[in-house]
DNA sequence: ACGTGTTATCGTTAATCGACGATTGACGAT
DNA sequence: ATCGTCAATCGTCGATTAACGATAACACGT
């Protein structure tokens, strides 16, 4: 018989969860492609690559990594790139929860 | 005679801004001593320490990194550590702005 | 001044990250 | 079918991070 629990997470998923996200953002270009993906959902990947000065397997690296977090994703046609409202939501939760 | 800022800060700036808090917070360690200054501010390092199961040389990096990021700082008497408050709004504040 | 408890710093090690070029894979158009 | 274009993956390299123990610095009470 496990204790009721009060809360919907207990605080040590709750870390890992909030610094997951936070790695993934911890990096100027993952925050820079987000800002774009904001501004403008549905980039293509080479669009990406030309507003940065980064070689593409280098973009294609940080979108893997916004993509493991679940922070972005591929589009229904999957040749686009789309911000995730819901995590992006989640990630503001487990911040302001601080 | 600097030029007049139209907005708080260029995109670039707040990325990089965005980016240096969120990699602070980016290790669970980190975000459990922010929970635990949260909820009682004040803590002084050998009690963060003995809530970890870490060395007390490691906490005190990690806590060097949060005060780098001016996330947290030593109070007034030196002998304990308090989130800024202000800092952490900043945060929150850059993050909800995408 | 001297111990004691507390924190910062140093040096080292293993692991991870960030960037790149090269290669591979997928997919439409010709 | 093969030719471009675009994206993912691989292998590599140097830089950075995370962890530790050891040691130094600092504060405070006796």
């Amino acid at each position: 018989m496990k204790p009721i629990r009060t809360r919907p997470l207990d605080d040590k998923e709750a870390d890992a969860q909030l610094a997951a996200f936070a790695k993934a953002l911890g990096h100027p270009v993952r925050v820079q492609i987000l800002r774009m993906l904001a501004r403008k959902n549905a980039h293509k990947c080479c669009h990406i690559v030309d507003e940065l000065p980064l070689a593409q397997s280098t973009v294609s690296e940080h979108l893997r990594i916004l993509k493991s977090t679940g922070l972005v994703c591929a589009n229904e046609s999957g040749v686009a790139y789309c911000i995730v409202p819901s995590a992006l939501k989640r990630f503001k939760a487990l911040l302001d929860a601080l």
